[in-house]
DNA sequence: TCAATAGTGTCTATGAGACAGTATGGT
DNA sequence: ACCATACTGTCTCATAGACACTATTGA
């Protein structure tokens, strides 16, 4: 994910320091003290948007937004569904810890992948002093075999909505606002997934949230926070970190391209606009999405086939468009 | 910043793990063990816009970008210039910390910040394993009164400018697309701030870096990494820091609102217009400048005064449009 | 033939970019 | 008077939203 080690500035001289040491010395003899410090979790949101084969055989099927979760087979939280997600080592980033999880837990390598954000607050794991360093990727459903992982814990998809539930604003007394969205987060899990029989994840059926946005702006100063409102069988904060999740991959979604990655090599326009649908859990008119979409894909002269219905033209992401930065 | 403690799940009974322990039992036999833990710091960019006064007595001021760096007093990288930062403490969070580190450093203590990124190369610093939860603040410069740090360390303000130097896009063999945006780094000193007479800054003079941003595109993966392709005076990787910093605010600066928290109570559509420039470099035409930030803001019946021509209305940020997030 | 989707054309409202024009206070 | 800025008006063009229309398949 980045470039090893620091750069050393050039052109400077050895110098010494206020007891006589150059930097080598320094760090020859350097003891690094026992401060307490924190472990850090990379956790990972993984998304995926599938859909189940549809009964009438015109009709294409409806396509969901899903995550990965994995149940807890140990205290704290026994029992609860949690982000997949693991300690970083000295010899890695937090960005490779993630992908390695990602990779023991999907079988899946090369993905979308982003930081998200650090969660740190205090408390928010009972065991000890534990941050996480979150990270969302996007799998295109068609490269998963989600294998249960080894150390008994149950992986599983379920099928996601984030919907706003209330919203409220308030003046504060010292001329500030305070702007309150209250969003419900639900998951479902999803029966069998298809792939590999066995393990039907049903257990405690729906977990569900409340996960507040506030976000106040007094005089000049200007915060933003998630805070958990009620939650049903999430583990820790990480319905915080989901819900996060969900609204960056909203955000990044205006911006275009980044919706591809979920995308098989071939796809059709249709299904490109199902999964922004799926993702923005509203719909789309058609001729706009078009519009938008034309860009970001390529054009291929193969089209789908036993569809019920006119086939339709089947396109790849383009590798030529990078969007115009400046 | 956050709401301390995480959530417990509501409506689960007490369950026992494998050892017949209640989670209350876990945990209070709960040993922490001695895998080795990483530091983590939390690292300030600071940024603010000011300008000095005009020779003549009519023209407005310019106004430039400008960063706070501390000058290192220790090894590593003795007498390079980094962010300000600190270790984040077992009791706070990583925004608790890095706002600590704010007030301790300009004074200013409610402003807008936001966490940008984790950082966490191996070997990005030379003692021992340290991770940096990187955050970025704006400030008035109004507010400022820049205190010389209490530990033999100086701070300073530094004009900063962000430039593309190239820019390349090459197809790789496996299909993919690499593109890479070399950018410079320029940092040069601020004379006299105005404000606190003493303790004149120059030394070295200029600190530059080239920081490449490259996004490689294979099949269906996409990766982006920022790396340091040259380095004169900033310690650490705190030139990726920086840039990372300014790539954030200039995409923040599109959805409005946010350079507001660099102005003062009372300002004119030509000041909010400058930082608008001085943080993108570039010019923006004013009628359209004018209408996308009459929204933001508020009028007052306020006038400026002995400009040497005509008085120029003054606004106040308005507490009224949050922008509609639907 | 029909259900269901594929794909296109066009009208309108809105907003950005560009640029020219008028207004006004201080020296 | 005139400089430098404040502020407004308007033209054009691109784009988003809305909606209607035609095209094409398998059962």
């Amino acid at each position: 994910m980045t470039d090893g080690k620091a750069e050393r500035p050039q052109g400077r001289k050895p110098r010494r320091d206020a007891d006589g040491l150059t930097e080598e010395e320094f760090l020859a003899g350097y003891d690094a003290g026992d401060y307490e410090r924190p472990s850090v979790a990379a956790d990972m949101v993984i998304f995926t948007v599938a859909g189940e084969k549809e009964e009438n055989y015109r009709k294409l099927p409806k396509r969901s937004l899903r995550v990965l979760l994995v149940r807890r087979g140990g205290h704290p939280y026994l029992g609860c569904w949690a982000l997949p997600g693991g300690f970083v080592r000295p010899n890695e980033t937090a960005g490779e810890a993630a992908e390695r999880e990602l990779r023991e837990e999907t079988g899946v390598d090369r993905v979308y992948m982003e930081q998200l954000h650090t969660f740190s607050d205090v408390g928010r794991d009972p065991r000890t002093w534990v941050m996480s360093c979150a990270h969302m990727a996007l799998v295109d459903s068609g490269e998963l075999k989600v294998r249960a992982g080894d150390d008994a814990e149950h992986a599983a998809w379920f099928e996601l909505t984030y919907r706003l539930k209330s919203e409220s604003r308030e003046r504060l007394d010292e001329g500030g606002m305070l702007h309150v969205r209250r969003c419900e987060l639900r998951l479902t899990p999803v029966r069998s997934d298809g792939e590999e029989a066995g393990d039907p994840p049903t257990d405690g059926d729906e977990l569900t949230a409340v996960v507040e946005h506030r976000r106040i702006r007094t005089n000049r100063a200007s915060t933003e926070e998630y805070a958990i409102a009620g939650n049903k069988g999430l583990a820790f904060d990480h319905a915080k970190i989901v819900a996060m999740a969900v609204d960056r991959l909203r955000g990044r979604l205006e911006e275009g391209e980044l919706a591809l990655h979920l995308m098989p090599e071939l796809f059709t326009l249709t299904e490109l606009q199902q999964v922004y649908e799926a993702i923005l859990d509203r719909e789309l008119l058609k001729a706009a999405f078009r519009r938008k979409a034309e860009p970001l894909v390529e054009k291929t002269d193969q089209y789908t086939e036993n569809a019920g219905h006119r086939p339709s033209r089947l396109y790849r992401r383009s590798r030529e468009e990078w969007g115009d930065y400046s």
